[in-house]
RNA sequence: UGCCCGAUGGUGUAACGGUAGCACAACAGACUCUGAAUCUGUUUGUCAUGGUUCAAAUCCAUGUCGGGCAGCCA
């Protein structure tokens, strides 16, 4: 096991049930190293939920010296697409780097399982590319569908043992003889077909001598079980269909439940952890591994309860949805919960973990308050986002008894956070913006911001205090006269005077114009596929798009760079910027209990 | 009405027969040239009923509630 380092902090989990296990098994011996996996159907993007998996697997692998692979779980050529493989290995390279990199298992290029000798029995493995393997050669990740030549073998092995058999019923009758979870099932009229009739039939099915769903392999396990996944569950389907990863090189495709386990045995996975609805899966998958005389040892598997983020939904299918449907405009629209959406929004891929990691690993089905991720990825921010002065919603000053023309460069330090970030200079002149939520003509009690006749110190520069206020013929305010207490410049004469309020303010002579994208949650409802339709919990404000002032320094913006504007929150620009045009992302909010106790009343 | 799994403050989790702890949230205060951050303090919990035991969140039994399983999806 290795030694954290303490910049890792909380990168590294707590023990939860599955590392219980996973240390007593590393105690024993019991395995020459710890292989975990990280299966993920290429039919979608990653999302959250996906993350404490991927932490889970990978953090494994990195605390017990292990190695964590990526494999595509392809086996279901209608469902699944080359341009989500992609996301998905882009994602998870995202993900864990820095922090489980040196773990993620990929393999060269076009590998396939090699025939070897296992104790003196015929075998098939696929390893990950390590070492001088790994360094020139092109890799990518497992798939399942590169061990379909080994798992049709592992079929007909499983018919010669008389463990299997072709059906010839029809998906309904199959159903029908299904029985009920109350109801135990009869045997279908094929069962005792021999094994030799069996084998000429499958291999004619792969042959494509018969139409989608005519036959089925199926494993002869027991129609009366109280198990409905041992009641001779299918092993093999018929699809004559394109595959993204195999092309036209199959029309007979494995189930997951045969395909899943075989899988992980080829890898030499040894803790094959998935979620809560694959544990009556299980007996299956040790049934259908137990009952082919393997000689490596057997991988086992693990479940876990996923994680179900409020007010947002993590099912691929409406995720989809929405993308078709444009509620967002694409998976990774930064409200999206995908991996790609929290990444163009601007969180940090070291928030993500922690609040995976912090969320621990049980089996108790819980709905995982969003505050929690939210607070993840403000620390996070807090100790690297370099802090800028940007005015959202801009109300002109005029500073009265400041020289027209002249400009003032001041010193501003960049993070507080972070003495090593240094300081920048800010241009100041005559008129200023700031925001409109920091003027108000008849404030609250306990409102410390400007106010007619009122003083409030301007970040990094001087004490203002408003003299006239200025509105338009209807009414609104379009100008605030201020007279500034000239000594008062930070390090000056009155710079120590006691004033409340500090407000943020960028130079209107020198003010660079950029778009800034404010998201909210994208529903308005905790638990949004509870019922009905979700998409009407959909929260119509949950972007607003407005023109702000920022200070020059930001021109430079670069994409990988967290910015903190000071006292508004996080952002970071986004993609749709071009030369010229700057969009911010709002990443998150700053913590406002001034917003909160105004909430209240 | 079959089988499997689960239940600890508002939320998420820890305690592995021996002081119910941590985080988030909430609340109160200190500090503050970010109403942020930081610091201090406060509130709130073992699903129920029996049993075993000197001692039970933990072991056993029964019940209650919640979840999963009847795709040729994963």
């Amino acid at each position: 096991m290795s030694t954290p380092s303490p910049e890792q902090g909380a990168a590294t989990a707590p023990s939860d049930f599955i590392r219980d296990i996973v240390a007593e098994h590393v105690a024993q011996g019991r395995y020459p190293r710890i292989h975990t996996r990280f299966p993920p159907e290429p039919n979608g993007y990653l999302h959250i939920g996906h993350a404490k998996s991927i932490c889970l697997n990978f953090g494994i692998a990195r605390e017990f010296g292990g190695v964590c692979n990526l494999r595509m779980d392809d086996t279901n050529p209608a469902k699944e697409e080359a341009e989500y493989v992609d996301s998905i290995l882009a994602d998870v390279r995202w993900l864990v780097r820095d922090w489980a990199d040196d773990r993620l298992g990929l393999k060269p290029a076009g590998a396939t399982p090699k025939a070897i000798d296992s104790q003196g029995q015929p075998d098939f493995y696929l390893g990950p590319a390590a070492g001088a393997d790994a360094a020139g050669a092109k890799l990518e990740p497992f798939y399942a569908s590169d061990y379909f030549e080994q798992i049709y073998t592992y079929a007909v092995a499983l018919i010669e043992k008389g463990k299997a058999y072709v059906c010839d019923l029809s998906p309904e009758d199959t159903e029908a003889y299904r029985g009920a979870p109350d109801r135990p099932g009869r045997d279908s009229p094929f069962r005792a077909r021999t094994a030799a009739e069996s084998l000429d039939l499958l291999q004619r099915m792969k042959a494509g001598e018969f139409p989608d769903s005519a036959r089925t392999l199926r494993a002869r396990i027991d129609m009366a079980s109280p198990n409905i996944w041992l009641r001779d569950p299918i092993l093999y389907r018929i699809r004559h269909a394109e595959h993204h990863h195999t092309g036209q090189q199959w029309c007979i495709y494995p189930m997951y439940d045969f395909a899943h386990c075989l899988s992980d045995y080829l890898e030499g996975i040894t803790h094959s952890i998935c979620t809560l609805e694959f544990e009556v899966h299980r007996p299956l998958y040790d049934w259908i591994l137990e009952n082919l005389n393997l000689p490596r040892p057997l991988p086992h598997q693990y479940e876990f309860a996923k994680l179900i983020p409020g007010y947002t939904i993590v099912s691929k299918r409406k995720l989809i949805q929405l993308v078709n449907e444009k509620a967002v405009t694409g998976w990774d629209d930064p409200r999206m919960p995908t991996l790609s959406g929290i990444r163009r929004r601007g969180v940090p891929a070291s928030a993500v973990r922690s609040f995976v990691i912090g969320v621990g690993v049980t089996k108790f089905i819980s709905l995982t308050d969003m505050a929690v991720f939210e607070h993840a990825i403000r620390e996070d921010l807090n100790k690297r986002a370099l802090r800028r002065l940007a005015v959202l919603r801009p109300i002109k000053v005029v500073i009265t008894n400041f020289p027209e023309g002249k400009v003032e460069e001041l010193d501003a330090v960049n993070n507080p956070e972070d003495p090593n970030a240094g300081t920048r200079k800010i241009p100041f002149g005559q008129t200023l913006y700031i925001d409109r939520d920091d003027f108000m003509e008849n404030p609250p009690p306990k409102y410390f911001r400007l106010r007619p006749g009122g003083e409030v110190r301007l970040k990094y520069a001087y004490i203002i205090k408003c003299d006239e206020v200025v509105k338009d013929a209807a009414g609104n305010v379009i100008e605030l006269r201020c007279i500034a207490d000239l000594e008062s410049k930070t390090g000056g004469a009155t710079a120590a005077r006691k004033i409340k309020g500090t407000i943020h303010w960028v130079s209107a002579a020198h003010a660079i114009d950029a778009e800034v994208r404010m998201y909210d949650r994208l529903f308005t409802v905790p638990e949004p596929d509870a019922a009905g339709d979700f998409k009407q919990h959909l929260n119509p404000h949950s972007l607003e798009i407005l023109s702000a002032k920022c200070e020059p320094s930001l021109q430079t913006a670069a994409p990988a760079q967290h910015y903190q504007f000071e006292r508004l929150g996080y952002f970071a620009l986004d993609p749709d910027s071009a030369a010229g045009k700057l969009v911010f992302n709002r990443t998150i909010a700053l913590r406002d209990t001034w917003a909160r106790e105004m909430q209240k009343k």
